[in-house]
DNA sequence: TATTTACCTATTGACATAGTAGGCAAAAGG
DNA sequence: CCTTTTGCCTACTATGTCAATAGGTAAATA
């Protein structure tokens, strides 16, 4: 299951999208207007700018901000982020191919076509595109 | 993810799919060809049988059996069963269109889209798809 | 009657999730 | 310079799930 972590995120990308003029954004608009606790929001955008998605600043007139265009963000990459993985069986996480059964597992081929089509599906979709309305 | 619940699922189910001659198989010959505990297993098979997959047997020449023919059975239903949802967020598990924001969710029709896709893809798979090899 | 099998209840350690609490640091306005 | 606003940091916690293990009882067959 996808946590609050990658939706949360996806949420304040769409918030910062939209309100989008040039400024900083303080999370405490965010919070407000996507009705998410503001301290637990914290945690998630600091996960976010440490993976360069957006970048903050400090003191007054201080806030959060897109480094890039809304649509040239995927959804596939802000997900991936904050959830670690979008692979959907332990087997496939992080190049863990260990399984001493790979060769012989009958499911392994259909995890594998899984997750390439999970990882097209995110990877085509753009911050826009889910903006678009 | 889909946890070891699921994933153990599918694989007794090949298994029984591969070893069916009509005759009930023990679970003690399951665990040792898939290298599993068989002492978990028999929490996993205990719900199977409850949800209708399987049909176990006491005693001497018991174990278990498939109910139905191999190509009857899609790995959606098996996965459904096990893993109690599909669904990868929260507010589309069983029927919960509870959230107060999903008139307004942006992000809502993807999900919704993503369940959609995911449920055809394991709904269209059947035990033979995987046991043909 | 002995053996083989399923079936039942209870317990556990490890970890993740979804937060909360309280403070420090930095930047701007007055 | 001082106050306010904002981000940033460390720590803590309650709850739940996962992946098992342990130890028994019941049923069926030879």
């Amino acid at each position: 299951m996808i946590t609050t972590k990658g939706r949360y995120a996806l949420r304040v990308m769409l918030d910062l999208a939209e309100h989008a003029d040039g400024n900083f954004v303080p999370l405490k608009d965010i919070a407000e207007r996507q009705e998410i606790s503001k301290k637990y929001l914290e945690i998630i955008v600091k996960d976010m700018v440490a993976g360069g998605l957006l970048v903050g600043a400090s003191g007054k007139g201080g806030g959060y901000k897109l480094v890039r265009k809304p649509e040239e963000y995927t959804v596939g990459e802000i997900l991936e982020l904050m959830e670690g993985t979008l692979s959907s069986v332990a087997c496939l996480a992080e190049g863990k191919n260990t399984c001493p059964r790979r060769k012989s597992c009958q499911t392994l081929p259909m995890w594998e076509e899984y997750d390439k089509m999970v990882r097209d599906f995110f990877y085509s979709k753009t911050l826009c595109d889910l903006a678009a309305k």
